[in-house]
DNA sequence: ATCGTGTATCGTCGATTAGCGATGATGTTG
DNA sequence: CAACATCATCGCTAATCGACGATACACGAT
C-alpha cells in the first residue's frame, strides 16, 4: 500500500512533457500554435519566432514526439496545429505535480 | 501592434520553470513536497525516492534555483518545502502556455 | 525531365545534464 | 575536545541538447 510517491511511469510521462517546453523557442512556437488554432506552416513559424528553419524544424519535431503538436502534409507545405487534447491534459498535468488531486482517476486522453 | 509571440522573457522564465521538472526524480520530489505540505528533511527525500544522497540534493538545488521549493535550515538537518505560490502559479502558466488567456494581467507572484 | 520551393535530416560544435562516489563543511552530542 | 550526523560540493563520465549551415528529399510548375 503507502504509496508516497508518484510512480515513475506517471513521472517519466510528465517528465517528457516538461522537457519539450524546457525551451523558450519550443514554448513560443507550442504558445503560437495554441492561440491560432489553425495549423500553420513551417516558413510561417520561422518567420514568426526569427530562428534558423533547421532549427525550427528540430523543435516542432521535438514537440511533435510527445504529441503536443500534430502534422498534417499539405500539397508540399507541412502543416502543424496544437493537438487539442493538450489544451486541457497539459495543465492537469501541472496540477497533479502541484498536489492537486486528478477529477478523473480514469483517464488518460493523450 | 500585433504582438503574434509570446515575449521572450515570459518564454524564458516558463521554460525555465518546465525545465526544472523536465526530469522523472524532479517530478516526483515536487510532487511528494506538494501532496505533503510540511518541510521534509533530504534523508527523508532520499529514503522516499531511492537515488543517492547526492543527486537528490542537486535535484533539490535545481528545484529551489527556480523557487519551487523553499530551504530553511533546522539545526542540522536542512528542511524543504513546497513553495505554495507555486501551486497556483505554475499551472498557470500551463494555462499560458496552452493559449488560456491569463485572468488578472498585473501578475508575477513568483 | 528540369527547375524552384518548402522541409527534413545530417554532421558538427560547444554547452549542459543526471548520476555516482568521495570529500568538505557545519552543527549536534557524548 | 572528539566522534557523529547531515547535507553540500567536487570531480568525473556518458549522454543529451540547442544551434547552425549544408545537403537531401519531395513535390508542383514550367
Amino acid at each position: 500500500m503507502s504509496e508516497v510517491l508518484l510512480d515513475r511511469e506517471a513521472a517519466q510521462r510528465y517528465a517528457s512533457w516538461f522537457r519539450a517546453l524546457a525551451d523558450p523557442t519550443r514554448v513560443q512556437i507550442a504558445e503560437l500554435l495554441a492561440r491560432r488554432r489553425e495549423p500553420m506552416s513551417v516558413g510561417q513559424i520561422v518567420a514568426a519566432v526569427g530562428t534558423a528553419q533547421s532549427t525550427v524544424s528540430h523543435h516542432l519535431k521535438i514537440l511533435a514526439e510527445v504529441r503536443f503538436v500534430l502534422v498534417e502534409p499539405d500539397g508540399n507545405a507541412n502543416l502543424y496545429r496544437i493537438n487539442e487534447n493538450c489544451l486541457t491534459c497539459f495543465p492537469t498535468a501541472a496540477d497533479v505535480v502541484m498536489g492537486r488531486p486528478v477529477a478523473a482517476p480514469g483517464e488518460v486522453p493523450c
